[in-house]
DNA sequence: TGAAATGTTGGGGCG
DNA sequence: ACGCCCCAACATTTC
C-alpha cells in the first residue's frame, strides 16, 4: 500500500471543493490533521467568538471525514512541529494544505516547508479559501491593486474562479493512527461563565449547515438581495460570513451556486465576495493591514484615549439607538449587519475619534466571522486610512441612517427593548424627543436609557477638525 | 457603501 | 396681468 498523504486542514474545514483533500485522497491512505497554533497567530490568535465557532466546526469536519472513512487528527501547539513527526512516523512523503492570506499564517508555512523538508517530506500548497492567486491578480504595469473597482474588473475579466471540485467518495486512512488531542481539552468554549447561549440560539456551524444556509439564501433572498441587504430589520443577508472564514464552504463554490442565476441580486451578491477578495489582497500585498494605516498621512493621527467612551461603545450604551442595537446584537449573536457595522464604526472613529484598531480589536474578540484580512480592510475602509477608503469627510449620520435602513425601528426594538415603547421618530433620535413622547413610551434619559454619549454636530466636527489636522 | 451647506428653479399665494 | 416673495424640491459643492 502507498504511504498516507497528510491533509493539513487550517482555515477550510470541509470536505467539498478541498483541492489539498482531493490530491491527498487522488494519491492513496488520507490523513487529515488540525493543528492549534496559537503562538503562530500571536496577537490575533482566534477571538472568544472565533473560538466557539472553531470548536463546532472542528466537531462537524472529524464526523464529516468519519462518514467518508477517515479520522481527524488533533494537535495544539508549534504546526512545524506536529506536522513532521506525524508525517515521519506515518511514513508520509506529502503534507497538503490550503494557503492562507495572514501574514502569520504564510510565516508559520515557511516554517512547516523547512521542518518538512528536512525530515524528507515535501510541503503541497493548494488553493482552498481564496478565490484566485494573489500574486497573479495584478494590474497592467503588474502591481498590486488599490482600487476595489479595478481588482473586481479583473476577477470578472478571469472567468471568475474555477469551478468547485467534489468531496471524495470515500478516504482510506493509515491502520496506525497518531495519536490526537481530545478536543474538549482545548478549552474553546467558554465555560464560567458560559456566554455562548446567544451564538448556540443564532448559528449552526460545520460544513452542512453552510451549504443549508447557501441553498436557503439561493432559494428565498438572492434575488432581492442587492435592495435587501441593506435592511438591518430584515433578514436579507446570507450570513454565510462565519462558515466562509472557517472554510466550512468554499467562495468558489458560493461564487458558481450565485452567478447561475444572473439576476440584479447575484451581481451585488458577487461584488460581495469580491470585496472579501480584495480584503484578502490588501492583506497579502500589505502585511501590516492590521496594526498600520495604509496611508501614512494617517499615522500622525491624534485619537483620543477615553476608556469610558470605548466600554460604552462596546457594552452598546452610547445613547445612539442604532449604534447600541449593533453593538448588542453583536454580543449576543456574535455577528452584526453589515450597514450597522458601518454606522457603529464610523461612529467610534468620527464621532467619539477613537483609534479604529480598538474597534478592530473588540471585533476581533466578538465576531463569530472575525477574519483578519476583512476586519483590518473594513476597519482601515471606515477610518478612510485603507486603500479605496470612504474619505475621512464622509461621516455617517446614525440618526439619518437609522430613519433610513431602520425605518419603523424594529430592529432597534429588538435589541435596545428599553426603547420598545417609543414610536418611530422618537426611537430614532430619544434625546430630541417631546417629554410627553418619552413619559409614554416609559423612557427617561440618562435613567432607562443613557443620553447621548457625544452631540452628533459637534462630535462630526470635531472629527472634521482633528482628520484634516492630521492632513488626512 | 454620506451629510450638510449652498445654489437654483419653479409653482403658487398675494397685493 | 404682473411682480414679488416664499419655500419646497432638486442640484451642486463642500466638508
Amino acid at each position: 500500500m502507498a504511504a498516507p498523504a497528510l491533509v493539513w486542514f487550517r482555515n477550510d474545514l470541509r470536505t467539498e471543493d478541498h483541492a489539498a483533500l482531493a490530491a491527498a485522497a487522488a494519491h492513496g491512505s488520507v490523513l487529515p490533521v488540525f493543528v492549534l497554533d496559537e503562538a503562530a497567530a500571536g496577537a490575533w490568535a482566534p477571538g472568544g467568538a472565533s473560538r466557539w465557532w472553531l470548536h463546532h466546526s472542528l466537531t462537524a469536519l472529524t464526523g464529516a471525514l468519519a462518514r467518508l472513512g477517515a479520522p481527524l487528527i488533533l494537535r495544539r501547539g508549534p504546526a512545524e512541529t506536529h506536522l513532521a513527526e506525524i508525517a515521519v512516523t506515518a511514513g508520509a512523503a506529502e503534507v497538503h494544505a490550503g494557503e492562507m492570506p495572514e501574514p502569520w499564517a504564510r510565516s508559520q508555512e515557511k516554517r512547516v516547508a523547512r521542518a518538512l523538508r528536512e525530515a524528507g517530506v515535501r510541503l503541497v500548497r493548494h488553493r482552498t479559501a481564496m478565490l484566485f492567486d494573489q500574486d497573479r491578480l495584478t494590474t497592467k504595469s503588474a502591481a498590486p491593486f488599490q482600487v476595489y473597482s479595478a481588482f473586481a474588473r479583473a476577477c470578472h475579466a478571469a472567468g471568475g474562479p474555477p469551478p468547485p471540485l467534489p468531496a471524495p467518495a470515500r478516504l482510506d486512512a493509515p491502520a496506525m493512527l497518531p495519536r490526537s488531542d481530545a478536543l474538549d481539552g482545548w478549552g474553546l468554549l467558554p465555560a464560567k461563565p458560559d456566554w455562548a447561549g446567544g451564538l448556540r440560539a443564532a448559528w449552526v456551524p460545520g460544513e452542512a449547515a453552510a451549504r443549508a444556509r447557501l441553498d436557503a439564501f439561493l432559494a428565498a433572498l438572492l434575488a432581492g438581495y442587492a435592495a435587501a441587504r441593506d435592511r438591518p430589520d430584515a433578514d436579507g443577508t446570507s450570513r454565510l460570513s462565519p462558515h466562509l472564514r472557517w472554510g466550512e464552504i468554499s467562495p468558489a463554490t458560493v461564487w458558481h451556486a450565485a452567478a447561475a442565476t444572473p439576476t440584479a441580486g447575484a451581481a451585488k451578491f458577487l461584488g460581495e465576495l469580491l470585496w472579501r477578495e480584495f480584503s484578502i489582497h490588501l492583506l497579502w500585498h500589505n502585511p501590516a493591514l492590521p496594526e498600520r494605516p495604509l496611508r501614512s498621512a494617517f499615522a500622525g493621527m491624534q485619537w483620543r484615549r477615553d476608556a469610558a467612551a470605548l466600554r460604552a461603545w462596546q457594552q452598546g450604551r452610547t445613547g445612539i439607538p442604532i449604534v447600541d442595537a449593533g453593538m448588542r446584537q453583536l454580543w449576543e449573536t456574535g455577528w452584526m449587519h453589515n450597514r450597522v457595522r458601518m454606522i457603529a464604526a464610523s461612529f467610534l472613529v468620527k464621532h467619539l475619534l477613537i483609534d479604529w484598531r480598538e474597534g478592530e480589536r473588540w471585533f476581533w474578540d466578538t465576531l463569530v466571522d472575525a477574519d483578519l484580512a476583512n476586519n483590518s480592510a473594513s476597519w482601515q475602509w471606515v477610518a478612510g486610512c485603507g486603500a479605496d477608503a470612504a474619505p475621512y469627510f464622509r461621516i455617517f449620520n446614525p440618526v439619518l441612517q437609522a430613519r433610513k435602513f431602520d425605518p419603523e425601528g424594529a430592529y432597534i426594538r429588538r435589541f435596545v427593548p428599553e426603547l420598545s415603547g417609543l414610536a418611530a421618530p422618537a426611537l430614532h433620535a430619544p434625546w430630541e424627543a417631546p417629554p410627553l413622547a418619552l413619559q409614554a413610551g416609559g423612557v427617561v434619559l440618562g435613567r432607562t436609557y443613557p443620553a447621548p454619549l457625544v452631540d452628533l454636530v459637534a462630535g462630526r466636527a470635531r472629527a472634521l477638525a482633528a482628520f484634516a489636522a492630521a492632513g488626512a
